[in-house]
DNA sequence: CGGAGTAAAAGGCACTT
DNA sequence: AAGTGACTTTTACTCCG
């Protein structure tokens, strides 16, 4: 019996893995990572946080180009940034039908004729048109963001999204693409400002705004208040401090978070306000001024941020 | 200079008309 | 879609060691 157990939690122990992240649903650090079904699972509720579906390439062989043609099974994969998906066809022009024989004059004129309704049915309806110009106006714009086909391919869903369920009207085509590219932004875990989509944008920050609110709101799209913990990394090596103070500033943040003053605030004062705290404990400090600056806040926040948590976790600061 | 603090202006958000 | 009100952040300034 007792052997059997042992074996039990033994195995168990081989193929989990505890590590130290933090489930998004219940925000408890009990992820552990399965190695048998590769993926990344929650020990607490189930979550599955992260799915590294393994592509080990097509099941068949091929030798030569030839073989690797007939085999091939695939296209290119479908998009959500081209107005029909990619998924258009056409007819080509060689005049022949399937067994390479030429056509009769009479079939020939019937292809032409197919061609040009094939062609001109392509891009149809205001739909499609609104949404060709949008996915296009998408795409400068977060190529002149530098973002990537990832964010570029959410934004493009959600756009299409807000077409189906008819949003547009009423609304600039320009206006609501700056807002799903800022929603992607968002739910990609990508920061961009609003300020930063609206340079790159013909509409100005409070259309953007307005839209990306309406959008959300419609589409049922509720997208979370950034993780200060997300602005650690980021802040820490602009301020180049080290690990462990990265480490006590996260700390600091959870316990924040318990104990609920967080909500409400700007994340990034919270994260400037942590990190402030954690360089002081870990002797590295730096002034408000400089943590202020990195996070994009005032130093008054920083210190509102600072003196409240300090006060509410029992913190000493002077060591 | 770095830090603490404050009052007033500005800004963002939820909620109503 | 504009107005309201509670709330946070910013601006700008003072005081202290």
């Amino acid at each position: 019996m007792n052997n059997m157990m042992e074996k039990e939690s033994t195995k168990k122990k081989d193929s989990h893995e505890e590590l130290e992240k933090e489930c998004p649903s219940c925000e408890k650090s009990s992820v552990v990572r399965d190695y048998k079904r590769d993926i990344e699972i929650c020990d607490n509720c189930g979550r599955i946080v992260k799915e590294a579906i393994k592509d080990r390439g097509p099941e068949w062989r091929a030798f030569d180009q030839k073989q690797r043609e007939e085999k091939s099974r695939g296209g290119p994969p479908s998009t959500e940034t081209i107005h029909d998906k990619g998924l258009s066809t056409q007819i080509d022009y060689k005049n022949r039908d399937a067994k390479g024989n030429k056509l009769s004059p009479e079939k020939r004129r019937k292809v032409y004729r197919l061609r040009k309704w094939h062609k001109r049915g392509r891009v149809t309806g205001s739909k499609d048109r609104n949404l060709a110009f949008s996915l296009s106006e998408i795409n400068r714009m977060s190529s002149h963001l530098g973002l990537s086909k990832n964010v570029q391919e959410i934004a493009a869903k959600i756009y299409r999204k807000a077409v189906n369920e008819d949003l547009i009207r009423g609304r600039s085509m320009e206006g609501v693409s700056s807002a799903a590219l800022y929603a992607a932004c968002r739910e990609a875990n990508i920061p961009r400002t609003l300020e930063e989509v609206a340079e790159s944008s013909r509409v100005d920050k409070g259309e953007i705004g307005k839209n990306y609110r309406f959008i959300t709101r419609e589409l049922d799209i509720h997208i979370p208040p950034t993780d200060p913990v997300r602005y650690v990394a980021r802040f820490g090596s602009e301020l180049e401090i080290s690990g462990e103070t990265r480490v006590k500033a996260i700390e600091i943040i959870r316990k924040a978070q318990e104990e609920k003053i967080t909500s409400g605030k700007s994340p990034t004062g919270t994260a400037a306000g942590a990190i402030y705290i954690a360089a002081l404990e870990n002797g590295e400090r730096k002034t408000q001024r400089d943590v202020a600056e990195v996070a994009d806040v005032t130093e008054v926040t920083v210190r509102n941020r600072y003196s409240e948590m300090a006060e509410k976790l029992n913190i000493s600061t002077n060591t």
